[in-house]
DNA sequence: ATTGAAAATCACGACGG
DNA sequence: CCGTCGTGATTTTCAAT
């Protein structure tokens, strides 16, 4: 990918919402050549979406916590992802290296929210868990730096 | 917050560059309705902005990993998060409880990236790590459940 | 891959209820 | 807080290069 377009990017990693006539001007490109780009690189899987980011306290969801879970049996075939996909608080799930198979991020109203959902994601999954609770959140959703060359 | 609220928020959160027009068919108001609560919902800092979803594989960074971080000497001030920010391969940086201090979110180029990035975190805000590198990651960045009563 | 222009759609503010 | 309406901006497609 070159210039052009992790220039592109990175604007619209910053804001979702920019319009093509902003990016335009900042591209020094034309309306439409800015906007076959970005559609290609939509299709192209480069931008994957765009979202809203929201103030999960603003919202009733002020409890962040990252939950790590490892199988109950090692032997048994490894789906936690899938299992765990029906539950709407998990708001992210990495499979990691080390001790552990995943890493979940998990948003919740409140602590004893946090306990029900622990309980489901060890019934879910047939795992046993490992929370670790956010206390506040400095920064998130930082624009990734493409080398702004 | 209110029903119709949660729902806007809901639908941005989902499709960021969702129209008003298609918001306000979603929503069963007037255009100018939901423009008005969408500006509000801007101005609460209920929405904190909007972003394009990047693949990060596609973009140059393949290598995503969890930092976690204590203080050297426990009795220095904490300013971690303002000695890190500079570095803009740190996506995110949560203060948690328990034996450490921060869980930052990091994506970098390659292992050779990252071990400079850990020595580049260490530096900075005179800290130990213990880094957590993720392998895969089956979903990420799903939209919170408002209660889509 | 890029442009310019036409046509459709949308954003946005003013106003009245 | 909501709807109607009008204007200007934006998106989107298309022919041409």
């Amino acid at each position: 990918m070159e210039e052009i377009d992790r220039r592109i990017v990175t604007l619209l990693a910053k804001d979702g919402r920019m319009s093509f006539t902003d990016l335009a001007r900042e591209t020094g490109l034309s309306v439409s050549a800015v906007h076959q780009r970005v559609r290609r690189l939509e299709k192209r899987g480069v931008v994957r979406g765009y979202a809203a980011l929201v103030d999960h306290d603003a919202v009733g969801l002020p409890l962040t916590a990252f939950v790590s879970i490892k199988p109950i049996d090692p032997a048994a075939p490894d789906d936690a992802p899938e299992r765990l996909a029906h539950l709407s608080a998990i708001e992210a799930c990495h499979s990691v290296a080390g001790d552990e198979s995943y890493i979940l991020k998990v948003r919740v109203a409140s602590p004893l929210a946090l306990e029900e959902l622990l309980q489901n994601i060890r019934a879910s999954a047939n795992v046993s868990t490992r929370t670790t609770v956010v206390l506040s959140t400095p920064y998130e959703h930082r624009p990734p730096d493409l080398g702004e060359a």
